[in-house]
DNA sequence: TTCCCTCCCCTC
DNA sequence: AGGGGAGGGAAG
């Protein structure tokens, strides 16, 4: 017996191994086996193919162990993997790595130890003397005596001592995922009897300590009930009867016993579910149409402006699909971390919610995938983000992608570039699911889709019981500068109404979508600003940490006393970031308290949970934040909400640009105003006449809509086009600019005027890398398949050539 | 991704 | 000459 794997590696084919007679009735596709890849690595792969071909043109290697009984992965998210890997153009092994959470992945770790009773013949060289200091008796992995010795590659070394007898090393290959455990307590059997409890306890009189313990647990468990003996976690014992001398005398005399229990991660017991409130009239014929249109499409859009409930129709329609015995996948994009959602849905749905997103631990990502795998589990919904698609479900009713338009569906790097939303669709089609796209402000595509019919589509203009959209009121910078009226960043018409808010005692937001505290720094004599040395892009000033730090690589420098370049000490910031409006507001409003919430603070959940529920409690006044911010967050206090510098947006050298500021800029809007009290949006920017602050201003998605409709039409892009973008990298500038040209003129010959470049990407050099861009813009109506294998073939081409090898491709199918 | 092989350069 | 680093090619 053979089975093909997949391995964990972005290679092109599957691999064959030969089944050991013992293994062979565990052999099933889906399961994962431990194999010997190379000289000396184990891997975790997943058996693909099982068969009785024997293949030919090589040695076949047996397949060391299979680690499950029952697959991990079903047929139906095979069948997404496949459709990923031909679709975006990657590996399988690529989507292997991507959708298995790590924990599932074991690896093999290579660790090297001194052979104890070796005598040298020859005298040892300085190297091997310092190897074998530096192991003493302790095993090393090899980067860690990579690092301890300062070198590159020290496993030639390592093997000429091996062949020496002065070393040796293991293959250790250890199960990362470890079920959590607890302590608890139960009583010993020979007490059961009720003439030797009684006996017992007319002992332990002496002892009140103990005997308080003893019946603290004989109430906990329900034992003289005779009824169920109820398990008692120690922890739990204990915090009734605080007395650990006690317990321990107890557990001494074997009269309580103790033995470990596993327990999941995930289950914060939910007791209380609240029913689920009834909807308006005017969501429930939203709610009526979605039922009404899934049963002839597949997929409908819901355009619904922000606070017009939509999270109640989600709601509805969850359920009604638990009421059918279904399964519900509930996306959200990876930025808007999940507190408050996660809160309201768990309010309603109990248990039967399943939370998956990346700051979860490996452990409890492990734990979501058996669950899932569990054919009794009671886990009806799953809530997560992008990589939540790959989770095993059986029978998938419905998806919903939530906030359908944000950029962080589509994963960028590494491979597989895809679309959750997208793979979402193709999975529920597997499964004969239904999709629902929720936005206020959907992508242009997807909108486009809904109007030619491909796409359902229900609109819900008004917001939910009567709360107005808020007033956007456009501050001009370049007046107010002009007039010097300009308060440090801040326009008096923003000064005043933020002066007014906070003598009311209400929140204020303010939007910038830049972290750090200003984009660079700029020598004032010769103009210089200081840049990365491993990327092409200057260095973002942190006040806080006074570090130069770049965000592409994350070098990072203290902020020099003088210019690098002409030795003056006259550098400055130049630009706006997060942390200096966050100092300007603390200097302009002393008696506000200010809190800033960007990706430097929210690198842990903590962190980002503590800053949420402090503003909720209403003990941060101002709170400045990043994009992070715009999403998903209902705050009741806040009715201003100022944008301080819209222009960086609106000017961003991209085709998506406008879109991208009229969805940001409604989204920050959105959180501004509640019941009775209308919102106020403060926007400043240099050019208040631009059309999109005019389509923000009016709430015109369909104005905005139509226009970008006529640009893409006009410039060649989607919905009427599909892009691929070609990156090519490598760290000899010539070979890459000879390497481009040539495989962009292998692509005219077959694509003609579809093929745009080589040009430098905004960000040329990144981690010392040169980057260049293809872009190749396709038809909706021809065939993307075709196209994409002919683009495949070139790059075949382009790779054999010996000159070319060394440089890197990268493909990316519908870019964001 | 890892690792082995080959080639080339640096140092002794 | 010998070691170490870089780059290409293959892995079952």
């Amino acid at each position: 017996m053979y089975v093909d794997v997949i391995l964990p590696l972005a290679l092109a084919n599957t691999y064959t191994y030969k089944m050991p007679e013992e293994l062979q009735s565990d052999a099933k596709v889906g399961a994962r086996v431990i194999v010997p890849f190379q000289k000396t690595k184990f891997y975790t792969a997943l058996i693909y193919r099982v068969h009785f071909t024997a293949p030919e043109g090589f040695d076949v290697k047996e397949v060391i162990s299979v680690l499950d009984n029952e697959s991990i992965v079903r047929p139906l998210q095979m069948k997404l993997w496949e459709w990923i890997a031909t679709y975006y153009q990657c590996t399988l092994g690529e989507v292997f790595k991507a959708a298995v959470p790590s924990g599932l992945k074991l690896e093999s770790e290579t660790s090297i130890s001194a052979v104890r009773d070796f005598e040298a013949e020859a005298p040892l060289k300085e190297r091997e003397q310092f190897l074998l200091d530096c192991l003493g008796d302790k095993s090393l992995s090899v980067s860690e005596l990579n690092k301890m010795m300062d070198m590159k590659n020290v496993l030639p070394l390592v093997k000429r001592m091996m062949e020496m007898g002065a070393v040796e090393i293991t293959e250790l290959i250890e199960e990362k995922y470890k079920p959590k455990t607890e302590v608890y307590v139960r009583l010993a059997d020979f007490y059961h009897k009720e003439s030797e409890l009684n006996t017992l306890l007319d002992a332990l009189s002496k002892h009140p300590k103990q005997e308080m313990m003893l019946m603290t647990y004989l109430q906990l468990s329900q034992f003289l009930r005779h009824g169920e003996i109820l398990e008692v976690a120690k922890k739990e014992l204990l915090k009734r009867c605080d007395s650990i001398s006690a317990f321990s005398s107890l557990e001494k005399k074997g009269v309580l016993e103790t033995y470990k229990k596993e327990v999941g991660r995930l289950n914060d017991h939910v007791t209380s579910i609240k029913p689920l409130s009834a909807l308006s009239p005017v969501q429930q014929t939203a709610y009526e149409s979605i039922l009404q249109q899934f049963k002839d499409k597949q997929t409908v859009l819901l355009h619904g402006v922000t606070s017009s409930g939509k999270t109640e129709i989600y709601l509805h329609l969850i359920d009604n699909m638990i009421k059918a015995g279904k399964q519900v996948l509930f996306l959200l994009p990876e930025i808007a971390l999940t507190t408050q959602i996660t809160n309201r849905l768990k309010r309603v749905l109990g248990n039967s919610l399943l939370v998956y997103h990346s700051k979860f631990s490996d452990a409890e990502r492990v734990e979501v995938w058996k669950q899932l795998l569990d054919d009794h589990s009671d886990v009806k919904v799953v809530l997560g983000v992008r990589s939540s698609v790959f989770l095993p479900f059986k029978d998938l009713g419905l998806v919903i992608v939530d906030e359908e338009h944000e950029t962080s569906y589509k994963q960028f790097d590494p491979a597989p570039r895809y679309h959750a939303g997208n793979a979402a669709i193709i999975l529920a089609h597997l499964m004969n699911g239904k999709v629902l796209l929720g936005s206020a402000t959907p992508s242009i595509e997807s909108y486009s889709n809904a109007k030619i019919g491909k796409y359902g589509l229900v609109e819900l203009l008004q917001r939910y019981e009567g709360i107005e959209m808020p007033e956007i009121l456009v501050a001009d910078v370049k007046e107010a500068r002009r007039k010097k009226e300009m308060v440090m960043h801040f326009t008096p018409l923003l000064l005043s109404h933020m002066r007014k808010a906070l003598e009311r005692k209400e929140q204020v937001i303010l939007f910038q979508n830049r972290r750090g505290y200003s984009p660079y720094m700029e020598c004032r004599t010769c103009m210089a600003a200081p840049r990365c040395t491993n990327c092409d892009i200057s260095l973002t000033y942190h006040k806080n940490s006074n570090q130069l730090v770049c965000h592409y690589c994350g070098y990072s420098i203290p902020v020099p006393y003088v210019c690098p370049a002409c030795g003056n000490p006259t550098l400055s910031p130049v630009g706006l970031g997060t942390e200096q409006i966050e100092d300007e507001v603390a200097e302009l409003f002393p008696n506000a308290k200010v809190a800033r919430l960007d990706l430097d603070v929210a690198k842990s959940r903590k962190s980002y949970e503590k800053i949420i529920s402090q503003f909720e409690q209403g003990e941060i006044d101002v709170l400045v934040g990043t994009q992070m911010i715009s999403k998903g967050l209902d705050f009741e206090r806040v009715r201003l909400v100022g944008i301080m510098n819209a222009d960086a947006t609106l000017n961003f050298p991209d085709f998506r640009a406008f879109e991208r500021s009229f969805q940001m800029f409604s989204q920050v809007s959105g959180r501004a105003g509640r019941k009775n009290n209308r919102g106020i949006v403060v926007l400043q920017t240099g050019s208040p006449d631009h059309p999109v602050v005019k389509m923000v201003q009016n709430n015109d998605y369909q104005g905005m809509f139509n226009e970008q409709m006529n640009e893409r039409y006009a410039f060649k892009y989607p919905p009427y086009y599909r892009l691929i973008n070609v990156y090519m990298k490598s760290k000899d500038m010539m070979v890459l600019d000879a390497a481009a040209d040539c495989l962009a003129n292998g692509m005219r010959v077959v694509f003609a005027d579809r093929v745009y470049g080589p040009d430098k990407p905004l960000v040329s050099r990144i981690q010392t890398f040169y980057l260049k861009k293809i872009m190749l813009k396709i038809e909706s109506k021809a065939s993307f398949e075709k196209a994409k294998e002919l683009l495949r073939e070139l790059m075949n081409e382009l790779l054999s050539q010996k000159a070319y090898r060394s440089v890197m491709i990268n493909v990316d199918v519908d870019p964001m």
